[in-house]
DNA sequence: GAATCCCGCCAACAG
DNA sequence: CTGTTGGCGGGATTC
């Protein structure tokens, strides 16, 4: 049953992509930071550097980030959502619209699309190619060439992905959708389609929903009777449909605070590989041997005092049947001061169950954030007068 | 068994 | 060439 709970105790869900979002967010969205190191990142969080593209990908998707140079990124934060939103249902509704047409391309925006696009677009080769912009989803017809190596890489960024699959919701009134729809229907755009592999689709969707989800833009649910697992759009702030105009503002503004360094390492313990001996590879980690410093989930709380609107936390699965496993979930009602503090700062208008729902994800979030300390960090300061205690996390 | 999705090899891109 | 980025899919984990 809970045999081996110490060493042999790999969670892969303490290494998802959405609760290292997380982790990436409280890290980077309260500390006055604008900007975001690649390297920076992965040494804090405790991961690879791979694993920070992949979330930095989904996350300029979503205007929260902006790709200021190589291993460098501007941190927007949750106020380039909105903006972004819209951007991405304007160009979705355009898209539909079915414009083959001649390739006019608006060429340059005025003002809106933050991210994509750039700058540099250096013609690779021999340049005689024409800048055929593929940022988006041909209509139907034409069969949209992949000319470049490049750009035949850039077409299955995860980047683009992402704002395919967020397009799907926008313009969709379906509310849930299954990722096997999605893949269905973003390979397929129009008629010509040559990707074969779904199976590889989905599987990136699943990187990219969990992000969002940590976003709490999309949450995962099932579909109606179906049972099947599918995600539901949240959007800003719970509301649907976003309006117009930047619903959002009253609290999501104030990023210029100086809260101390906040580290939330997310140790990585490697799992041993499966392989017996074997390791003459080890490429260049540059890890300092696996810790077995299991984390310590501490009681969150306070937090959120700078509120910005928008909490994140893992997917957190509607807990549906599943036996009343319960356990977690202690401390309610100190939370609950928190999240009275942060709902006088939102718009009394939607007072819907969805607040318990918010709530519940506040709850994850802390949870998240308070995984583990970092070793060398300088910053245990701040942590040990915020934080209680570890408590003994081994469930012996 | 099926649904999820982590890990990290290694190719395409810069510089 | 060295260093970044980041497709891609094997296969471990969960459900």
């Amino acid at each position: 049953m809970e045999a081996g709970i110490r060493v042999q105790n790999y969670s892969r869900k303490e290494k998802s992509l959405g609760l290292l979002c997380s982790n990436f967010i409280s890290l980077y969205n309260r500390d006055g930071v604008d900007s975001v190191g690649l390297d920076d990142a992965a040494a804090r969080l405790g991961v690879e550097r791979r694993r920070i593209y992949d979330i930095v990908n989904v996350l300029e998707s979503v205007g929260v980030l902006s790709r200021k140079a190589k291993n460098r990124y501007s941190w927007i934060g949750f106020s380039g959502i909105p903006q972004a939103l819209t951007d991405l249902k304007q160009e979705a509704l355009r898209e539909i619209s079915g414009y083959p047409a001649s390739n006019a391309s608006s060429y340059k925006g005025v003002s809106e699309d933050e991210e994509d696009d750039k700058p540099l677009h250096q013609a690779p080769g021999s340049g005689a190619d024409p800048a055929s912009i593929p940022s988006k989803i041909s209509p139907d017809n034409t069969p949209w060439k992949p000319r470049t190596v490049m750009e035949n890489r850039k077409e299955k960024s995860l980047g683009l992905l992402t704002q395919s699959f967020v397009k799907l919701f926008l313009t969709s009134n379906v509310e849930t959708i299954s990722l096997e729809e999605a893949a269905r229907l973003l390979l397929g755009d129009g008629d010509s389609s040559m990707m074969r592999n779904n199976a590889a689709k989905v599987r990136r969707l699943y990187d990219i929903a969990n992000v969002l989800s940590s976003l709490k833009l999309i949450e995962k649910t099932q579909n109606s009777e179906s049972r099947k697992p599918a995600f539901r759009w949240l959007g800003i702030e719970g509301k649907s449909t976003h309006a117009a105009t930047v619903p959002l503002a009253p609290i999501a503004k104030q990023w210029n605070k100086r809260a101390f360094g906040t580290d939330v390492t997310n140790t990585d313990l490697k799992k041993s590989k499966s392989i017996p001996s074997v390791e003459g590879k080890q490429r260049k980690v540059i890890r300092s041997r696996s810790e077995d410093l299991k984390e310590c989930n501490l009681t969150a709380q306070r937090q959120l005092q700078g509120s910005k609107g928008h909490a994140f936390g893992p997917f957190c699965p509607i807990s549906v049947a599943k036996g009343e496993h319960e356990a977690n979930g202690a401390d309610e009602e100190k939370a609950l001061l928190d999240w009275e503090a942060m709902a006088a700062s939102f718009h009394p208008q939607y007072h819907n169950q969805a607040l318990s729902e918010l709530f519940a994800h506040y709850m994850e979030a802390w949870k998240s954030w308070y995984v583990e300390l970092a070793q060398d960090s300088n910053s245990l300061e701040l942590l040990s007068q915020v934080a209680t205690p570890p408590l003994s996390q081994e469930e012996f």
